[in-house]
DNA sequence: TATATATGGTTTGTGACACAGACCAGTTTG
DNA sequence: CAAACTGGTCTGTGTCACAAACCATATATA
């Protein structure tokens, strides 16, 4: 099977998610954020929410650091350093790909 | 729940998916295509390029015409007037969100 | 005539995933 | 004490991407 011309190969499925998508553009943005913040922003449910945090936590993506606010929980995402190369990686990818569907109709 | 200020509404998920992208803008390229050739550009299995086409065809997106080459059977897909308006407006809308990202960081 | 091999796909099985709702632990308020 | 809020995690469910198996027909080959 001889591959295509018009593969995505670059394309990190983790961060193409759009859920995913937005909070690592969140996270991108204001360097750190709470849980609440982030659900929110996004509005997805906490479920939702933890599950993709828990996934860009997998993939070493975020860092997610419990701690107390007062005597509350509270849970602070970061972008890792990883997390901020794939990201950037990602957008450079797609930009890439975009600008080949912009190839003239028949 | 509010809703955030950062979602992505717009983004067709049946196109944003990497395989039915490529697909489309394959089809958006060449005006007709038979499953042969799209399997050979994209790379995928028939089982699964098969599956793809059945949902941009049921969405509309596409039209497949079953027809014969001698007396060989010949599928051959066109990207439909509502695909390439979807086409258009994924392209748009991603363009909009990505410009977003670029957000300065903290 | 058997049989192998290619063409052009569709159907089926499976594992991963997105999503929301139920649930839980602790805290504050009445 | 009870109710209600905060801050989340766990669980169930339906959907989906994917490949392998299968099917129907056609052509080559021995």
């Amino acid at each position: 099977m001889s591959r295509g011309g018009l593969t995505i190969e670059g394309i990190d499925r983790l961060i193409h998610e759009p859920a995913r998508l937005i909070v690592m553009t969140i996270l991108n943005a204001v360097e750190s954020a709470d849980f609440l913040y982030l659900q929110r922003e996004t509005g997805l449910t906490k479920g939702n929410l933890s599950a993709h945090l828990a996934k860009l936590d997998a993939e070493g993506y975020i860092t997610i650091e419990k701690t107390y606010k007062g005597k509350i929980p509270l849970t602070i995402c970061r972008l890792s350093e990883a997390g901020r190369i794939a990201f950037g990686r990602y957008r450079a990818e797609w930009e890439k790909f975009m600008k080949k569907t912009r190839l003239k109709r028949a």
